[in-house]
Parts: structure tokens; C-alpha cells; sequence
DNA sequence: AGTCAGTCATTGACATAGCAATTGCTGAGT
DNA sequence: ACTCAGCAATTGCTATGTCAATGACTGACT
């Protein structure tokens, strides 16, 4: 309890205020609040989190494409070793497969089981729904389209500085 | 490796393709990528997580007030039970240092140690210059202000709704 | 053909956070 | 004054993901 502020200090309030920093700070905590509504929904209606529902609508998006993990993983933003543990989850739930790839034997393909397939309808409409609820509705569809168009921005500079 | 898709692979297909769900995508993407980011970044250069730097700022900002770790909790949105963790970690470096209130023997009040203000100057530096290169130099002015409206009205939805 | 730098997947050790149960304490209703 | 519903913080157990090291394999260059 420091009534009196040292000059360092005022400089970190300063700092702490800055419209900059809480302007971000509400980016990174919206995106994160609307994670967590959808990964708890999805836990409780369809017994899968978001990231499995991210992965079974990569293997659902072209039926018949070859997707590895290393694929996956770049898609997902994961590390490869966070990618074969999230399969080993997922192949244990029955919902994916490994194949080894015929091409190159370093690589494991993966595809939707039978299960897999009807778990990703029930969770796709329950995804859509929220994010219909969430993410669109509050929105008018200027605001919409100038959001994605920011965020796409946003990720061209983090590609390109990386 | 299905090369004729069943009737429900197709509704499937429609579904992840959908554009509401990859905008949807874009924006957890482009946030937790900054995020990773700034956490990197803030690890390498000053040593302490994004988290560890949030709860600083909180600390920093009115410097003299009471925060309590329940306080605390709702503003990083993480349970008590993460945030109690997260301040042993951080007491542990000697950034912060846990005070019983005198009015409420359940709370236990958090303040920075002389320590934890001089990182938090020099990580506050680090973030304000990432916040500013990968959040505000991609956008227009315009693109800025109506970003963060939309998310406001995002967070409002969620929060009117729980 | 033989080497070897680079890639894919996996594993072990660790970091972070959630949930449920527990403890200690408070304040309101009787 | 007494009880009791409820809150703050902590702890054990678990879930999820990272990093570093490893093994298996490939493709390009001598």
C-alpha cells in the first residue's frame, strides 16, 4: 500500500493506462471468452473440445484429401508433439485414424472414422450456432466485414515479420 | 481415404466451409497468435509471462489500491484456483507479495514488490512496442476504432448473456 | 552407392490452468 | 448468541500443450 507513488511508478500507470495496451488486452480477452463459451458448450452437448472440432473440419473440408499431421498442426497453430497428442486423444475417442502414408513412410495420414463423421454434424451445428449467437449477431455486417478485414491484416504482419 | 463421400460428408463439407466459420477462425487465430507472440517475446526479454505482466499492469494501475486475488481472478478471467498458482510463481520470483486484508481475514490482498515495479517498466516497454507493431501499425486509424467497437459489442453479448 | 542435412512423428519432463473438495471466515436471519 | 448459507483461498487430480531429445526416413550432393 503505497500512498506515495515513486516517479517510476507514475510511469508504469501511466503505461498501464495507455488506451493502446487495453485496446489489446480486450482483442486478446473477447476472442478468449468467446473460446471458452464454445469449447465448454461443445464439451457438454458433444463430448468433444474446439480444438478436436477444429481438426475434424479440416478432414471434413475436402473428403478425400490427404491430410497429415504436420498439416494439421501448421493449421492449427500447434506444435507437432501437441498435434500426435491431441490424435492420441482423439484416436482413443474413436473419432480419427492413422494411416501411414503410402508416398512417404515418415508421414502419417489422418481421416474421420464412421463416428468421427456423425460427432462432427451434431458439433458443427451446435458451432454454428454459436457462432451465429456471438460473433455475428452483435454485429451489423459493416462491422463484420471491416473485423475480419482488420484481423486479416493483423495476420499478414505476423507472417511477414516471422 | 473416401474418394466417393457419403450423403452426410456433404453437409459436413457444406459446414466446414462455411464462411461464418472460418471468419470465426480468423479471429481466435490472430489472437492467440498475438498472443504467443507477446508471450514469447516478454519470456525472452524480461523473463515473465503475458499473464504475469496482466496481473502487474492490474497492480500498477492505481497504484495504493486494495486488489484482492478474487479481484484479480475476474479481471485476467481465470479461476481462483489459477490464480493462486499464478501468484505463487510469481511471489516465488519475487514480484508480488501476498498481504492478509485487515478487513476480511478470507481475502488476501496482492501488491508489487520493488522488484516487480522495475520489471514491470521494462516489460511494459517490450509490450507497447509489440501492442503497437502487430495490433495498431497494420490498421487505419478507422479500422482501429471500429475493431475494438465490434469487440466491445462482442464482449457485451457474452457477458449480457451469462 | 554413400553421406548427411533436414523433416515427420513420438516421447519424457515440465508449465499452466481447470474442476471438485476442503478449510477458514463472514454476515444475515432467527 | 447461534446457525448456516455463502465467499476466499488453497490443494489434489486431471487436461492440454510446450520444449528438447530421439528415431525413422527422405532426397540431394558428391
Amino acid at each position: 500500500m503505497n500512498t506515495t507513488p515513486q516517479p517510476g511508478e507514475e510511469v508504469a500507470a501511466r503505461a498501464a493506462n495507455s488506451r493502446l495496451v487495453r485496446d489489446f488486452g480486450l482483442l486478446i480477452k473477447s476472442a478468449t471468452r468467446l473460446e471458452q463459451r464454445i469449447d465448454g458448450e461443445l464439451r457438454q452437448e458433444c463430448g468433444i473440445s474446439h480444438t478436436m472440432l477444429e481438426v475434424l473440419i479440416r478432414l471434413c473440408r475436402r473428403p478425400g484429401e490427404e491430410v497429415s499431421q504436420r498439416h494439421l498442426a501448421d493449421d492449427l497453430t500447434l506444435t507437432s508433439s501437441g498435434t500426435t497428442r491431441l490424435l492420441d486423444r482423439m484416436e482413443e475417442a474413436g473419432l480419427v485414424r492413422r494411416i501411414p502414408s503410402p508416398a512417404d513412410r515418415r508421414v502419417t495420414l489422418v481421416e474421420t472414422t464412421p463416428h468421427g463423421g456423425e460427432v462432427f454434424l451434431r458439433a458443427a451445428a451446435v458451432h454454428a450456432r454459436l457462432v451465429e449467437r456471438y460473433f455475428v449477431a452483435p454485429l451489423t455486417t459493416d462491422d463484420y466485414g471491416r473485423l475480419t478485414a482488420a484481423l486479416g491484416r493483423i495476420e499478414t504482419a505476423l507472417r511477414d515479420d516471422a
